[in-house]
DNA sequence: TTATGTTATAACTGTTATAGTTACAACAAG
DNA sequence: CTTGTTGTAACTATAACAGTTATAACATAA
């Protein structure tokens, strides 16, 4: 059973870390995350790259480049590219047209899986980075 | 990027055949989704198990144990094992407990994952079989 | 200027699920 | 007993992932 990487949950938990304390090193996230600090970097350039945080180069540490507030898991997860857009669910190629399901399966159920992920998005577009830390003890 | 495995799509195509016509064999169904016959007889293995189709060995053809208007993606979803309850997202495993975000995020993450994944297979509830058949043409 | 501690990135590895394939046994009916 | 099925084991190639090693680039303090 194929699940969606861990970038994701690890992308979060580095935010996490970052919005608690911004001055905290890759070494002191991949610590944290326990996994190798090259593993960190990656996924803070992706993060990066989308603009949600700054990260020292030399010096060390990283800053969100948006409030924790408006900062939503949908974000995150698009961020890491876990999953593309209508990408959710694979489905089979170059079905025979010459059929009847053939030639309509693909667009009709395309529609209904997109619309399942949509509702899957539209979830984690409801929970914030702040409503996470809010969480901790 | 991780997908959903091609068995869901796979298998929709299947049982919508066998809806529309309950003759049809393994051989036939592979001409139309356009693979091997073994992945077909694999994927009708799994529904046979959960008892949305009677597969005739020897004889050959299937009929569907359920009318086409109570069978939800859903059901073939979980027939097919593509997802697991509450493991559409992987989570980094052993967090350092050392760390208040390492100690919390798993929970506190997990549960908002779970929602998420609830949201899009409820979605996958609301639409049945039959309603995929009727709009083929 | 140099030493130190960072970040950036390429290249490689082992693991895993998948989808397809070959081969063959079991089965049902003419 | 022949034919056309279904059932299943075993093997393959592919691809994404997560981790690793190695090295370059960078910023600051001594």
């Amino acid at each position: 059973m194929k699940q969606i990487s861990t970038r994701f949950s690890m992308a979060v938990h580095i935010l996490s870390l970052i919005s608690v304390n911004p001055n905290v090193t890759g070494d002191f996230i991949a610590g944290s995350v326990n996994t190798n600090p090259v593993v960190i970097r990656r996924i803070m350039g992706m993060l990066k790259k989308v603009g949600l945080v700054d990260v020292r180069p030399g010096v060390g540490g990283a800053s969100l480049l948006k409030p924790p507030e408006e900062i939503t898991l949908l974000d995150v997860y698009r961020a890491v590219n876990v999953i593309e857009q209508n990408q959710l669910f694979r489905v089979h190629e170059d079905p025979n047209v010459k059929c009847l399901v053939g030639r309509n399966i693909e667009s009709v159920l395309q529609s209904e899986l997109k619309e399942a992920q949509a509702a899957m998005e539209q979830r984690l577009a409801q929970t914030t980075l702040s409503q996470l830390t809010s969480r901790f003890n």
